[in-house]
DNA sequence: AGCACGCCGACT
DNA sequence: GTCGGCGTGCTC
């Protein structure tokens, strides 16, 4: 039971890392929890604060710490959901409360966006006149200031007259209560969904669909909370689903949330919202300004929409009666955070929805690994759409083996078959979408004399080339270090020094070669760069402006290209070297995504997958579209290797620009996690310490460890014991030390 | 943010 | 001396 609790006075002045803490008096200690509103005195008054957390160690003078006095009640308040929520987010995935609370609570950054305060005259000109003649007399500078200003603009910004003019606020206040003049605050809200027509569009759902929906509202409205999984195959109509669902819970008078990955969030799937719930429809996304963030949620909160639809941070929208949160293309790498607290969207979603009595529906052609496992050991329920909408049929998929293509004396990176394909497409005016798996194989440069290959100075990784003739630069991706390319190598002076461009780039040019009367379009880093490049892009596309579309993952996912009857996806295999034991799904999920972009309008589509590694079974499965049987060799390669989803994993990581300390720091580390492993029951296995996949990023040296043990809760207890270690040890100083739970996208 | 405190010029 | 405007710093 805890002795101190950490207390925020004030979140709407967006000072948050101000909290005080307060002794918690004996009669409330066992019902005090984080996110309560409490009554504490400060200063001279008495105030209202959320409680942030609850500890044991004073970390003020005693003496000085003043007591709690009182749980102020009335309600479970949307603030005090999302700090209890930002407690659980802190606990489970590591950081400090402050972290936490900076992304479960929008910060109004120094409220530029929101009230623009401004101050006017509240008397007659001539009044105010004789009021500034005696202010002059009087020697009232600061009123006397304002005044002569006033008189000549009639309305100042707040921020003007305190800044600028130096005019403090007491004295606007003063002036306020003599009634000289008048602070109005203004809050003028941007809705990013203006101007589309709501049409109150609805389609009626086929019998599939049907039974999904009324399987979940009837548990619903027999208030049964759970997780559903709806394992859907692309284009079997998931939307209409989730939509259906949100009409039920909004006839409620409840509120939902819908997450798809920031890819996804485009014109025509927002529209396709719009037309159905209208104005109380609305997105945010990363483009969006803080003040433009906290605009939408401010709106949530009033009641002003009711449907919020975003990437990974729309779920903390503040709701005040949530009813269902959707995430849609659950399986997306995207919804767990880079950033500390490295949470992942769809466990943070459950847990919110427990908060508040809401249900959770994952979506997904080719669930994640980890949810289709819940599923199996009945955690979440699975509800599944088997068919295409209109009974449209499922594309015709080939694989091409590589190896077998260079025997033949075919080196050319499209396949004969693929380009025969292309051809014929080209002939009927069909589209064709070429799709490289390039993860990780960022066209480097190296020196074909003596195998060097150019590094970053500061980032252990090679750098990748952008642009092209004169204008060729080498990046790095990871701290944005740019240099100009070599003509020599640096080391044998070879002039023989070339990007190996397994790129877009590259793809484009020999598709124009081979079909110099097809219009190519391509899609990467380069070409979307501009703010609206992406969905001009795939709207080119979409309006038949271009036969081919090439391009990485960003052209698979989630979009709608009726016309498009070919899809080639140039080394399918790529993806599965790099070192991360999610490899296998990851390509078994890519060339599914892929494959189901093919005939989506009435005519059947062709798949052709080239590969090098034509026996590999993500490949096979992803072939037969047949996730089960993916899924079932994949499952008994994690239990066997123990990693997650079977097993928790819990990386754990040491940065310092020192190298040395940070090598210290990690092995001290870990002989804290042996100490702690003797101590417990259960089963941990930790590994390392070693270097970081990316050893260096910046000039900081990064060492790692992980963990892996049965239980989540057993990693939770261990990263418990390594944070307080940590805290009053003088070799952590200059070393950074990060967790990650299960994570996604290494460290 | 809001309140107390202390400084300093103006007025009696 | 005292009154009152005005800036500053603190609030567990």
């Amino acid at each position: 039971m805890a002795e101190y609790a950490n207390i925020i006075v004030d979140i709407y002045q967006g000072k948050l890392d101000k909290t005080f803490q307060y002794r918690v008096p004996e009669r409330l200690k066992s019902t005090i929890a984080v996110g309560m509103l409490v009554a504490v005195p400060f200063g001279s008054r008495k105030m209202q604060g959320y409680v942030i957390e609850l500890t044991d160690v004073c970390e003020y003078e005693e003496d000085k710490i003043k007591e709690i006095l009182s749980i102020v009640k009335g309600g479970v308040l949307i603030e005090s959901q999302m700090i209890a929520l930002a407690g659980w987010m802190r606990e489970n995935y590591g950081g400090t409360m402050n972290h936490a609370l900076k992304t479960v609570l929008p910060v109004k950054e120094k409220k530029k966006a929101k009230e623009q305060k401004t101050i006017r005259l509240a008397l007659h000109p001539v009044e105010a006149k004789n009021e500034l003649a005696e202010c002059e007399r009087k020697h009232k500078t600061a009123r006397a200031k304002l005044l002569v200003a006033l008189l000549e603009q009639r309305e100042l910004e707040w921020e003007t007259a305190t800044q600028q003019m130096s005019v403090s606020a007491s004295v606007i206040r003063a002036m306020e209560e003599a009634g000289i003049v008048k602070v109005v605050s203004k809050t003028a809200y941007r809705n990013p969904v203006g101007g589309l027509d709501p049409g109150g569009e609805q389609k009626k759902l086929n019998e599939e669909q049907q039974n999904v929906v009324s399987k979940i509202t009837m548990e619903y409205d027999a208030g049964e909370r759970k997780t559903y999984l709806i394992k859907g195959v692309t284009g079997s109509g998931k939307t209409e689903v989730y939509m259906e669902l949100i009409a039920h819970v909004l006839a409620q008078g409840k509120q939902a949330i819908v997450l798809i990955p920031e890819i996804a969030l485009t014109y025509q799937t927002v529209r396709r919202f719009y037309n159905r719930f209208g104005a109380q429809v609305s997105i945010i996304n990363s483009k969006l300004s803080a003040g433009e963030r906290y605009d939408q949620f401010e709106r949530a909160k009033n009641g002003e929409i009711s449907v919020m639809i975003g990437p990974r941070s729309a779920l903390f929208t503040p709701f005040p009666a949530l009813g269902i949160i959707i995430i849609d293309e659950e399986h997306e790498a995207s919804y767990k955070s880079e950033t500390v607290p490295r949470y992942h969207a769809r466990e943070t979603a459950i847990q919110r929805a427990k908060m508040t009595d809401a249900v959770v529906v994952l979506g997904s052609a080719t669930p994640s690994l980890e949810s289709y496992y819940k599923a199996e050991n009945d955690e979440y329920c699975l509800l599944e759409l088997k068919h295409r909408v209109q009974k449209r049929p499922m594309p015709l998929c080939e694989i091409i083996d590589l190896r077998e293509e260079l025997r033949r004396g075919n080196r050319s990176i499209l396949s004969d078959r693929l380009s025969e394909l292309m051809e014929d497409r080209l002939k009927k005016g069909e589209q064709t979408m070429l799709f490289i798996n390039r993860r990780g194989m960022a066209g480097f440069v190296s020196c074909r004399a003596c195998g060097h290959v150019i590094k970053c100075p500061h980032c252990d990784v090679s750098l990748s080339q952008h642009g092209s003739g004169a204008a060729t630069r080498l990046v790095c991706h990871y701290c944005g270090y740019t240099t100009i390319q070599p003509g020599l190598c640096p080391v044998c002076g070879s002039k023989y020094i070339s990007g190996f461009k397994a790129g877009t780039q590259k793809i484009e040019q020999v598709v124009k070669a081979r079909f110099p009367q097809a219009r190519v379009l391509r899609m990467d880093m380069d070409t979307t760069r501009t703010k609206d490049g992406y969905e001009q892009i795939l709207s080119a596309f979409s309006n038949h402006e271009a036969d081919i579309l090439i391009g990485t993952q960003m052209i698979v996912k989630g979009h709608d290209f009726p016309g498009v009857t070919l899809v080639g996806v140039l080394a399918a295999d790529l993806s599965l070297y790099i070192s991360d034991y999610r490899a296998s799904e990851r390509t078994f999920q890519l060339l599914t995504q892929a494959a189901g972009r093919a005939g989506r309008g009435d005519i059947p589509g062709n798949v052709i997958i080239q590969t090098y590694d034509p026996d590999h079974y993500s490949i096979t499965t992803a072939k037969e579209q047949n996730y089960e049987a993916f899924y079932g060799q994949e499952i008994e390669y994690r239990k066997m290797m123990r990693y997650p989803p079977v097993w928790n994993m819990l990386y754990i990581l040491c940065a310092s620009k020192n190298e040395a300390e940070a090598s210290e720091a990690a092995v001290a580390l870990m002989g804290k996690i042996d100490q702690i492993v003797r101590e417990n029951s259960e089963k941990i296995f930790p590994i390392g310490p070693s270097d970081a996949p990316v050893a260096k990023i910046s000039d900081v040296y990064r060492k790692v460890i992980y963990v892996k043990t049965r239980e989540y809760q057993t990693l939770v207890i261990l990263k418990d014991g390594l944070e307080a270690f940590i805290k009053d040890n003088r070799l952590y100083q200059n070393v950074a030390v990060g967790f990650d739970f299960n994570p996604v996208n290494g460290f």
